[in-house]
DNA sequence: AGGCTATTTTGACATATATCAAGTCAAACG
DNA sequence: CGTTTGACTTGATATATGTCAAAATAGCCT
């Protein structure tokens, strides 16, 4: 299950990358001498704050940099022609968001805050040129863009395979992880999305999602206080996404 | 519709591409001096032949090298625990198939050939060394990563938000495009995948994928001849899809 | 060709999820 | 402190798709 795959010890190197490296944003372990850290630092050092519903840019807008979350977190969607919202991931701090449009030069989905978060902005063209002069940094960007490939086709698995309590098992162990990985509770989650949101991230709708929480909760999978979830028994959750 | 955004300019732009350039592997408009193609082309030089089955990766193989499909095609697919297939995309001639993997070193799925296929090898340390020196070529290789994660959420988009008719329509627009790319009818398909397959990569029962065929034969949308289709209406298919 | 096998189609029925419709609850606001 | 508003839960029913089974068709080998 590429959804939540980071072991133990991957999630250790994590940590460790993510302190080390004042760039929250290149999550990942990175080789970077100090003299390379700080000419990346240099790079991003425009911060900006947004606050719940703000675009991070929209549909149709010109491709220029690529944002990484400090703090705080964002949603990707798309609408349709009716207008109906599908939401295509969901971001937070430590991760990149963008890497869709390198290849359209225009945004092709809409990024929005769903609470006060912070971004760096990273200039594509000087990440480009940085990463070209950095060979461990080119690496860096690779593995940041092969893994988004990895995260979306988990979700395509998890799309065309998994009944609708599974999905949503494999969507809490996601949030668990993710936490975990920032160095918060792997147990106690606090959502920041509706159920409208969670399900239209995993194609259900939001009747199915809420039905799916109260079976977990009657089951004593988890307890569950409108968007605050506390996760009881993890290795039965994941059992049910098989893993 | 991610799944099937190339227009006919952009089309054009790809042909020309294709033709000017021995590896077709690079099938994206690419803007290299000649020295610079001929030290790609050398690069690329090692080509292998593969028949119906045989496997180009295996899940847990080393990752060491993209694949550029010059001829055939492949599919690509994970096996869950109790032997199902799951098919994740397959792949025609022109497209990189590896992607994923640069991100954790080891293949996580596995690609097989559906029919006597050749493919180049591009060895990913070299490649990302020349894409170090040859800026064009590294915004290219970006942009074909990318172009793979607007694949997959296309995919995503129509797994979450479409039923079974709507996505074997996508379904069938997409390998007709692809078809047109490479300089084939655009109404005459031969698909070389069996409807399990088919249903596997768009999350529905072989059953389901047969019954949506005769459907769209019934309404005079297509002409279903086995594993030959022919599309007769393709306004109306792209209709269902919404554009 | 003829026969064998795998693939595809079609039918009848089961079931998961969507849909529609009330309710409940909680935060926000006067 | 009561009212309002949006989010969530729960129930009854509809429907799309899955499941199981059989027949038809196509591809393949001798």
């Amino acid at each position: 299950m590429a959804l939540n795959d980071i072991n133990q010890t991957e999630m250790a190197r994590l940590r460790v990358a993510c302190s080390n490296c004042n760039l929250r944003e290149l999550c990942l372990p990175v080789d970077l001498t100090p003299d390379e850290m700080a000419r990346l630092e240099e790079l991003s050092n425009q911060k900006r704050s947004y606050t719940t519903g703000d675009y991070l840019y929209r549909s149709g807008d010109r491709f220029k940099s690529l944002h990484a979350i400090r703090s705080g977190s964002f949603k990707t969607r798309v609408l349709h022609e009716d207008g109906r919202e599908q939401v295509t991931g969901f971001l937070m701090p430590g991760e990149i968001i963008g890497l869709e449009a390198i290849s359209t030069d225009v945004h092709t989905c809409e990024a929005l805050a769903m609470e006060d978060s912070e971004v760096c902005e990273l200039p594509y063209a000087k990440l480009a040129e940085l990463s070209r002069e950095i060979p461990s940094l080119q690496r860096h960007l690779h593995k940041i863009m092969s893994r988004e490939i990895v995260r979306d086709q988990g979700i395509m698995l998890l799309l065309g395979s998994m009944r609708a309590e599974e999905r949503l098992a494999a969507f809490l162990l996601n949030m668990s992880q993710r936490n975990a990985i920032h160095g918060m509770s792997a147990t106690q989650l606090r959502l920041r999305m509706s159920r409208l949101e969670i399900g239209s991230y995993l194609g259900l709708k939001l009747e199915t999602v809420s039905r799916a929480f109260s079976h977990f909760q009657d089951e004593g999978l988890i307890q569950v206080k409108a968007r605050a979830i506390e996760i009881l028994a993890l290795p039965r959750l994941r059992e049910m996404v098989g893993k």
